[in-house]
DNA sequence: ACCTGAACACCGTTCAAGT
DNA sequence: ACCTGAACACCGTTCAAGT
């Protein structure tokens, strides 16, 4: 994993190589398997060598952040707020899929540097340039909350599994005992997840469609927003 | 802090008593301080007594979560689906806020304990039994996300104020500089700040109503839910 | 200026031994 | 049956020393 230049040379390290390093040991073992050593090691190099870089372990998370947000797309120009703020929900979620770690560091943490305020800078100004008032703006902001990371908590959410291990499951007669206790314990559960296993055909698991319920929350969201903007709502009396 | 009986005996530990205690820790020192050693020296047991009652922290941490859905009223009886999904949130939220480490900790596992599926299930009958279908109610239940957990990702959010550290804050010269500097370079962030600011009197601060931003957005989405449930919506084409 | 080694004060968890 | 002590394999971070 030690970079080398041509002559045979270490190349310096600096703090953009710790960054894009520690995203791709993030993207490849997951987030709790980054730990400043283990970064070190696949870095090739002493623990303390990454402290000249990053003050420390939180920096680097914040570090990790930014590179994220650089690869959220800026606003679609001419294409109206509602499609410019969609578009850029559905780019900040993108990057998300391609970086599991993602969600929880932003979820853990204040995210304050220069990258992130900038991104929610350009953000606010979709709505403000869509003839928003800052009154409706600011509140349709907390309305998106998580939303303009591209996340929402999942509900059904399957286990994590680990870079490496297979998810394995058990045999299909356990399984089918387990959906009958289940159901008795749980009928109102067992009634919604059958009806969407139904859909897709897919027995075992929630069968559903990440993507769709994604952009039904959203555009719930944005239809509503579209409403109070039409009937000049405002929060004050 | 070792429980004693009257005789003087030592209370005997047990699952209870562990995670009644985590809670209380977590609730006092915020959740970073809570670790399997912490908790036995503040119940007054060497650490290794822990495992006899949780198999490790992972089920520590479902437990401590177990006992917040506890603290989650029950459905309202006979007032509409509506409000009583609105009751139910509102009191899940009063839960979250009386133990600021739930958010965290149910943002960062899968959650299906009994316990937690037995909340899911009662959530979901609560649509069920407002007349929505099987395929409305699974998007809905999607839609609320978080929220159905009392919290949505905060976009403002104020650091985290560990138990027992005063939040110093700079002094008002250069919070001013700073707010001019902001100003400069994030200008539509300013513009909300200002805006909201404005309205309470609070110079420093965004000066948001957490409960009002919350109950905007919940609002907001459960007038969507109840339009699209008036018009028969279906996922289905 | 940048990297290193040794050390400190922590973790979660195992195992074999005590009562 | 329940608790203990010692040990293992980890953490993040400090400090003083090397090049």
């Amino acid at each position: 994993m030690v970079q080398h230049s041509k002559d045979g040379q270490r190349v310096r390290l600096n703090r953009d190589r710790v960054l894009q390093a520690a995203v791709a040991l993030a993207d490849k073992t997951g987030i709790e398997a980054l730990s400043m050593r283990r970064l070190a090691q696949d870095i090739g190099v002493v623990p303390m060598a990454l402290y000249k870089h990053v003050a420390n372990k939180d920096e680097l998370l914040d570090g990790m952040v930014d590179l994220l947000v650089a690869e959220i797309d800026p606003p679609a120009p001419d294409v109206g707020w509602k499609a410019a703020v969609r578009l850029r929900v559905l780019s900040a979620r993108n990057a998300l899929l391609r970086h599991p770690w993602a969600r929880q560091v932003l979820e853990s943490r204040i995210n304050r540097t220069p990258a992130v305020l900038g991104y929610m800078d350009s953000f606010i100004g979709m709505f403000l340039a869509g003839g928003f008032s800052v009154d409706l703006t600011h509140h349709v902001m907390h309305a998106l909350g998580s939303r303009m990371w591209g996340f929402t908590q999942e509900l059904f959410q399957e286990p994590v599994t680990r870079a490496g291990e297979p998810a394995l499951s058990p045999p299909a007669e356990a399984m089918a005992a387990m959906l009958e206790q289940m159901a008795a314990l749980y009928p109102n559960v067992a009634q919604v997840a059958m009806a969407s296993a139904h859909d897709d055909g897919s027995v075992v698991g929630p069968g559903c469609d990440d993507q769709f319920e994604f952009e039904f929350a959203l555009d719930l969201l944005l239809d509503g927003f579209e409403r109070l903007h039409a009937q000049a709502w405002s929060s004050r009396p």
